[in-house]
DNA sequence: GACAATTGTTGTCGTCAACAACAATCTTTT
DNA sequence: AAAAGATTGTTGTTGACGACAACAATTGTC
């Protein structure tokens, strides 16, 4: 009953190394493999890691990058807007913006429609900076391709298109 | 609702909202879209939020519920070696531990043949509530495919398999 | 004009990954 | 066997992040 060899046990995960492979490494996860939760966890920490790292000589990490993103393909959008379209805390949007904005990346414009809220801009440094920003991401994106397959990380982006 | 049509979501997401879908949500992603870290991140937000909602009347989130099933699975397991297989800090286990065994989970024995380290074990109590654990956790599975789509859940396992 | 809702902001709380340091205990070297 | 080095569990700190709550300024509604 216990961990009489999972059915596949992959067991020595050759070459795909996720985690470390130097010692205990052959111990039954037993229900945790069929957990969809369980691999998604996994792999975001890797895939959060190398973009990390990939992108580390210009210290941006993944929520950065996507405000960056986001405002830079529709500017003007209130915070509002953008935390609504990213899933995050209008809170924590602040304290990203103001990061962004101390390093010159974005400004934050007093909207003339409603003067509460900030029309959210690149600056011109902004977008150049972001212009590399996308080279050293697609750099990344094809680490992805290199450890999961080019076909498969296509199929990872259809799969989980809806919660884009 | 949404299994029938799951494979190709187009920008607006009918129905299938990951995101609010209220108001502003019709902005383009551009780079974004295309980027697997992103819709990862979103996915394993929604999954991780479902699983908390779906244990909740326990009080088991998933980092708990993979620290139960791996010592179940495999008694006697030391701290680091729980740490080194589920990739979590050997620091925050130790937390996660003090928790668990003030429930009455699991119980932390001293190991005769390395007397710095502990051997985890479940108790009684542990091995019942893991059994109850383990059909809610089935039952937030099902949730997942009710999200996704059978067929594309078993796609993402098998992409994903190399990580767990 | 009174009242409710929204926007940006500040703050707190709890989770989590990443380190650093430490005492106790192996392990290796000499 | 003694010294030096490595490992295990522990405590603590830092920073990113999600979730809330409260607030002033502003807008919308009645």
């Amino acid at each position: 009953m216990t961990a009489s060899a999972p059915q596949i046990a992959p067991r020595k995960r050759a070459g795909n190394g996720a985690a470390p492979s130097d010692v205990a490494d052959d111990i039954g996860l037993d229900a945790l493999v069929g957990h969809a939760g369980y691999a998604v966890r996994r792999f975001q920490i890797w895939i959060f890691q190398d973009f990390i790292k990939t992108l580390g000589e210009v210290d941006i990490r993944p929520t950065q990058y996507s405000v960056l993103t986001l405002i830079g393909a529709n500017p003007g959008l209130s915070q509002m807007a953008v935390a609504k379209r990213l899933g995050i805390e209008r809170a924590r949007l602040v304290h990203l913006l103001d990061s962004l904005e101390l390093r010159r990346y974005v400004k934050r414009v007093k909207s003339k429609a409603d003067r509460r809220s900030h029309a959210l801009h690149l600056t011109a440094q902004g977008e150049t900076a972001l212009a590399k920003f996308k080279r050293l991401a697609a750099e990344h994106e094809r680490h992805v391709e290199e450890k999961i397959g080019k076909e498969n990380r296509a199929q990872l982006l259809r799969i989980l298109a809806g919660f884009t």
